[in-house]
DNA sequence: CACATAGTTAACCGACCGGTCAACTATATT
DNA sequence: AATATAGTTGACCGGTCGGTTAACTATGTG
């Protein structure tokens, strides 16, 4: 028998890697489970239900996306707006990593799943609100360090984080409907020319 | 009995209405056949498949989005970047209506159909792409009269209107996820603040 | 009126959906 | 070895999915 973890992870991993690449709608609970290798009856011993599989599938998403994009990008050891820049080149080689493995551009799994479900499925929606909110904390921290390092000016710190990560958002979604990563390095270095002013 | 156009069409808007509020996935034939007031036989003598109606319903979507919205908004009547302005308030205004409709913020259908079925259905993408295509036009006339005009200098025309669209589709995806039709308010004004320099 | 055509209807199809269940097996504890 | 617990299995559930079919009715044309 395998240990309780083991399998627990393997259902998790075969929803985050399915879903992310297809869709919540399309990718039923057999799928996951035979991706997984693992029974159906097994799934719902270790989850309630698809939907609560999703959100713990978010909080893993989040993990990853957090440790191996956010925290590398800003990291401080180079000057405020330059970890912006960073954070688009970081997002732009996993996308393009993806396409060689998948052969198609995915785009943001949160911005994804937000379209799908926020108008039909209100925990996932909630949930998703929490993870831009804390992606918008991280802007907002890089915003103050820029203006404590004088690189701008008269800015709404709140509104302009809020901007940068629609325009994130907004960019992955073109790449993906135009499947063109390319579309990434090109767009994504704009990202920190967005400003909002202060009143 | 109805005229043919007459069912036809009731299917046309009953698909689009349940559609653009739900998603692709979640809304079936049979409740697009139950909201027109139309048995699914007919629903069949009219259109091949489902796919083939949503291929109809996006063109419709175009149709009545152009006039509505980028011809109103895009009128020669004032300087070119205060069109920009005028589009982003129209869109504001057409999501509060939405909103007050249906108690929830709808987002773009485009980027929210694109956003499901990128990945899926090869047809669809790529009418969603020759939409954005179309809708990019808008912008570069613009951007153009707006270099004639003397508003801007050196910027990369095509690039910049791509990211106009971007960033407009990232703000229509984060309202959508908060919620939050006043988001629309707050944000869409920066879009045309969006430049890409010329080389 | 006869006839072809367009449109409508209800019953039906196999496949799949999310989810349940009782019986079973492996493991840890005593 | 006995027992409790955690995990596994495959059969099964009602319901819905997109789509089909044959019989029907209404309409326009000669």
């Amino acid at each position: 028998m395998q240990t309780s973890t083991d399998t627990q992870q393997r259902i998790l991993d075969s929803a985050r890697e399915l879903i992310y690449s297809r869709s919540y709608a399309d990718v039923g609970v057999a799928a996951i489970c035979e991706h997984a290798g693992v029974k159906k009856g097994s799934f719902y011993h270790f989850f309630p239900s698809k939907r609560e599989l999703t959100l713990e599938v978010l909080d893993q998403y989040y993990l990853d996306f957090k440790h191996n994009l956010v925290e590398r990008a800003f990291a401080q050891d180079i000057a405020p707006l330059a970890r912006i820049t960073r954070f688009g080149r970081l997002a732009y080689t996993f996308q393009k990593q993806m396409l060689g493995d998948t052969g198609i551009v995915l785009g943001c799994p949160f911005g994804n799943l937000a379209s799908e479900m926020a108008t039909q499925d209100e925990s996932i929606r909630s949930k998703i609100e929490k993870i831009f909110s804390n992606l918008q904390h991280g802007f907002r921290t890089v915003l103050n360090d820029a203006i404590a390092a004088g690189e701008v000016q008269n800015i709404n710190v709140a509104a302009t984080a809020q901007a940068m990560l629609a325009y994130f958002e907004g960019v992955m979604l073109m790449a993906k409907t135009q499947n063109d990563v390319e579309l990434l390095a090109q767009l994504l270095p704009a990202m920190n020319n967005i400003r909002i002013n202060s009143t």
